[in-house]
RNA sequence: GCGGGAGUGGCGGAACUGGCAGACGCGCAAGACUUAGGAUCUUGUGGCCGAAAGGCCGUGCAGGUUCAAUUCCUGUCUCCCGCACCA
């Protein structure tokens, strides 16, 4: 008799495993592959249990493929790169690297203790130069072939990072993504850009390759974020100024533009400027122009802004009816969208409603509805912008058209004409890379007096971090100054680092001080892990065609967007230079749920964390491991409760108690024949559970990642043996371990380390890690079958009895018995049945009257 | 505003393709074993009426389809998440 140690049991069994080399993986093209992998961590702080939850999930998945004959790839590594090493560093005065390495182990200890089922042979570290030059080097072929540039642009700047930021990285309205509390700035600056936009198209389009295996919700918020739509540019004549010919406008909704009753620009076009000069009341205009621009930044949610905006003095002729009208200027109106201005069409489309109202302009209907009442300008209270339902009026020669119809007519017109053109226009942007940080890729770039800028060559890859950076003291960014710009000067820009030759003349030259966003480590790392040391490339493409795409990845919605679409946007590159064949890197998604403690998602900020290491030391990572899986569904959030976690404890103390008891007796039994003959009913009943229980495990699994109801049945197989026991009376020493062992290998994927040694406790010598997923024989399907099944008999659809009654009866002799019982007879006695709906083996229903 | 998702006992959750709502676990209650139990085992546990047998109600709300609805349809409310003046 011995009790159940996890400590002891859990360090026994990682031990074997790493001796064994059981989770390493080479790449065999004679084996089925299965490449999983979790998303990797910023190795940060310690590690808490809504970590756990997600690398319980993978490891889930990792072991049942494998057990099923997989060759399976279950890779880990380190998100290393990245500024809250970079604050740490500074407010403990040491380096980066060092707080970084020392996460790292810290990370690698607990995942580690969990007894995750990772080749660790293939860790990656993106801090580190082997990994980061790869980086470049995908950099300089980008530069190559144009997909990498450098311009001066209005960039997000946020003041607490001190540090440029994607558009990605702006949240909630203009806040920065690490300091929600903190807006962003716009400033002017040199940056890099890698073309997203160039795959636009391919990414919207490839969404489709993976609807049904990735999120419906990831995919539509990535097809918002790249935000496609079909429209029109047009030009509109200025009609009382030669400065400016012309003006041209975006919409998407041609149809409207005998509706057009202003043209509207936004407060930072390069037109308003010359608009302004010369007209009648200009320094008023100016004036308001300035509030715009700075309040345009500032404001705290710009959806709900007032809208407001002024008239400059000018008018425009609209194209198709000559038609006069005003020139104004509004905040609403975004620079980056489209041209930078619009067409009002105020009687159908909701904002410009709203902003012609609000100073006089004049409401004209174009589009009438097609049912209900007409509109009329005047009774207006909102704009009439659904467009499926309506028909064209006032609209010369397109009256009476539907407006898909007219979309297409006019802008053939206007083409033929020549002064517009239909056009795509993307939401998405070019994705900025350019950060003003030490702890990221330097950007592989060399400035020359002579021949400006030039590649660093392939051979003197990497350019390495300088050790020693110049870093900002204190609280705020107390930073050295760039006397030019007025900006924080780069940490990078010590004389060491900046001061080399240029490639091309040898002459005296400048580095760039850049560092990449760490946006650009995450969008290939998984390729690594394949090819993981190799020094002549950032992978042997052969081994990659091998283990891609990814077959299953893990990890929160948080990265529905950033990490995924520019990991999209990488592999399409990657295709491109040759390096793969696929699309698309990531075959099936998975996003988990949070686990939360009072409500909220655990986080150190928010101290509610419970420990990873804790939970070990209490429990055991089995019972911890258990628990994440059994609490919620994977997908769901996760409530974290202190006192159900006992429940799975004692889960685990009593099925281990039960094969304790057991084993000693069993151990030597051989397996069982299936022979059916001479069973005991106990037998039976016995062996029949523990088969249905196999089959419905394994669809949990596989079909539906219901771990939770797959625990379940396992609680209850359990149970049902419990409630046989004494098992010695009446149950043969090779169907007990039959049982048993079955009721192991199901726990097996879950709890890895109690399995083991109960697998080695019921006589197994070779380690449950060699032995396959439980499939059933014929005989045992035979066995599985119910030889008796229980109907409820419904009396107009309510239960009045249930029959147990041998499988396969008839639906006479059911409907017979049912009759007879009194609890039915009751209920039809008097009446007259008018309807028998049977379902076989399943229910009976009689209608009565 | 647009898009996505969710509403089931005291709690976490289950119910596969329309077929016994509440599996499994937590909590709670009773019993057994025990010097003892915060260990273990067994039993009970949606609400209302009833001594019981049994009956009625019940999956956010209101309707509908069906022999039968947590599941399908229509309307509606609440909550969560994402995007958000994108023309």
């Amino acid at each position: 008799m011995a009790d159940y140690n996890p400590q002891e049991i859990e360090a026994k069994w990682q031990k074997r495993w790493a001796e064994a080399r059981v989770f390493e993986t080479e790449a065999d093209p004679s084996k089925p592959k299965y490449y999983t992998l979790e998303m990797l961590p910023y190795p940060s702080g310690t590690m808490h249990m809504g970590h756990m939850r997600n690398y319980a999930i993978g490891d889930v998945v990792a072991r049942v493929k494998r057990m099923r004959g997989f060759n399976v790839l279950h890779p880990m590594g380190w998100d290393a790169f990245g500024l809250p090493a970079e604050n740490a560093a500074i407010k403990n005065n040491t380096h980066p690297r060092v707080w970084t390495n020392n996460n790292i182990a810290e990370f690698q200890r607990t995942l580690r203790r969990f007894g995750f089922s990772y080749d660790w042979r293939r860790e990656i570290s993106t801090c580190e130069p082997e990994y980061y030059r790869w980086n470049q080097w995908f950099f300089l072929r980008m530069l190559e072939k144009g997909l990498a540039y450098r311009k001066k642009s209005r960039v997000n700047w946020c003041p607490k990072c001190c540090t440029v930021l994607a558009n990605e990285q702006v949240v909630n309205g203009g806040h920065c993504w690490r300091h929600e509390d903190t807006l962003v700035e716009a400033r002017d600056l040199e940056q890099w850009f890698l073309k997203t936009t160039a795959y636009a198209d391919q990414l919207v389009d490839d969404l489709k390759e993976l609807e049904g295996t990735w999120p419906e919700r990831v995919i539509t918020m990535q097809r918002n974020w790249i935000g496609r739509s079909q429209g029109a540019r047009v030009k509109f004549a200025v009609a009382d100024l030669r400065a400016v010919p012309s003006i041209e406008i975006f919409t998407t909704r041609i149809d409207t533009i005998y509706g057009a009753t202003a043209i509207i620009l936004a407060p930072t076009h390069p037109l308003v400027a010359k608009l302004l000069e010369g007209a009648p009341a200009r320094a008023e205009s100016e004036t308001y122009l300035a509030q715009m621009k700075q309040s345009s930044v500032k404001t705290e949610d710009l959806a709900t802004a007032e809208k407001v905006g002024f008239f400059t003095g000018r008018h425009a002729t609209n194209p198709f009816n000559k038609e006069k009208i005003p020139i104004w200027v509004g905040n609403f109106v975004l620079m980056e969208y489209g041209t930078g201005a619009i067409m009002a069409v105020p009687a159908h489309d909701q904002r410009d409603f709203e902003f012609c109202r609000k100073y006089g302009l004049p409401v004209r209907v174009v589009i009438q509805p097609t049912m209900g009442e007409p509109l009329v300008e005047d009774n207006m209270t909102a704009a009439f912008d659904q467009h499926e339902h309506g028909k064209l009026v006032n609209s010369g020669p397109f009256d009476g058209l539907a407006p898909d119809e007219a979309i297409v007519k006019m802008t053939a017109h206007a083409e033929k004409k020549g002064f517009g053109k239909g056009e795509v226009v993307y939401r998405l942007r070019d994705w900025g890379i350019s950060r003003q940080r030490y702890w990221g890729t330097p950007i592989p770039v060399i400035y020359c007096p002579e021949h400006g800028l030039q590649p660093v060559p392939d051979k003197d890859l990497p350019v390495l971090l300088p050790a020693n950076p110049i870093f900002l003291v204190g609280e705020q960014a107390a930073a050295p100054v760039d006397v030019q710009t007025g900006m924080a000067a780069s940490p990078l820009a010590t004389p060491e680092f900046v001061n080399t030759t240029c490639p091309k003349c040898g002459g005296p030259a400048r580095r760039e001080t850049d560092t990449m966003d760490t946006f650009v480590d995450s969008s290939w790392y998984f390729y690594r892990y394949c090819d993981p040391h190799n020094s002549k490339a950032p992978f042997d493409p052969a081994t990659v065609a091998y283990w891609f795409p990814i077959d299953q990845y893990i990890g929160g919605i948080t990265h529905a967007i950033l990490h995924l679409l520019y990991s999209r946007f990488w592999c399409k590159v990657m295709r491109d230079l040759g390096l793969v064949k696929h699309n698309e890197p990531i075959a099936r998604l998975f996003t988990q749920g949070m686990v939360q403690k009072g409500g909220v998602a655990m986080s150190k900020s928010k101290g509610n964390v419970v420990g990873a290491i804790d939970m070990a030391e209490k429990y055991g990572v089995d019972t911890g491991r258990l628990y994440t899986l059994f609490a919620a569904p994977p997908e769901k959030d996760l409530e974290w409760s202190e006192e159900s976690i006992e429940g799975s404890w004692r889960f685990l103390n009593r099925v281990f108690r039960l094969v304790d008891k057991h084993a000693t007796a069993i151990r030597g039994a051989k397996n069982w024949n299936f022979d059916a003959k001479n069973m005991s009913d106990k037998e039976r009943d016995l062996v029949r559970v523990t088969y249905q229980t196999m089959t419905r495990v394994t669809q949990d699994f596989e079909k539906r990642w219901h771990f939770n109801s797959a625990i379940a049945q396992i609680m209850e197989l359990t149970n049902e043996i419990y409630l046989a026991e004494p098992l010695e009376n009446g149950v043969r020493p090779e169907i007990r371990k039959e049982v048993l062992q079955i009721l192991t290998l199901l726990l097996a994927p879950m709890t890895p380390h109690i399995a083991e040694e109960m697998w080695e406790m019921l006589g197994n010598d070779d380690g449950l890690w060699n032995a396959p997923w439980p499939v059933l024989a014929d005989q045992q399907l035979e066995l599985a079958k119910d030889d008796q099944v229980e109907i409820p008999v419904q009396v107009n659809g309510k239960v009045r009895t249930t029959l147990k009654v041998p499988a396969g009866v008839t639906e006479a002799e059911v409907v017979a018995k049912a009759k007879a019982d009194p609890a039915v007879a009751r209920h039809i006695e008097g009446k007259r049945i008018i309807k028998v709906i049977y379902v076989p083996n399943k229910l009976l229903n009689l209608v009565v009257k």
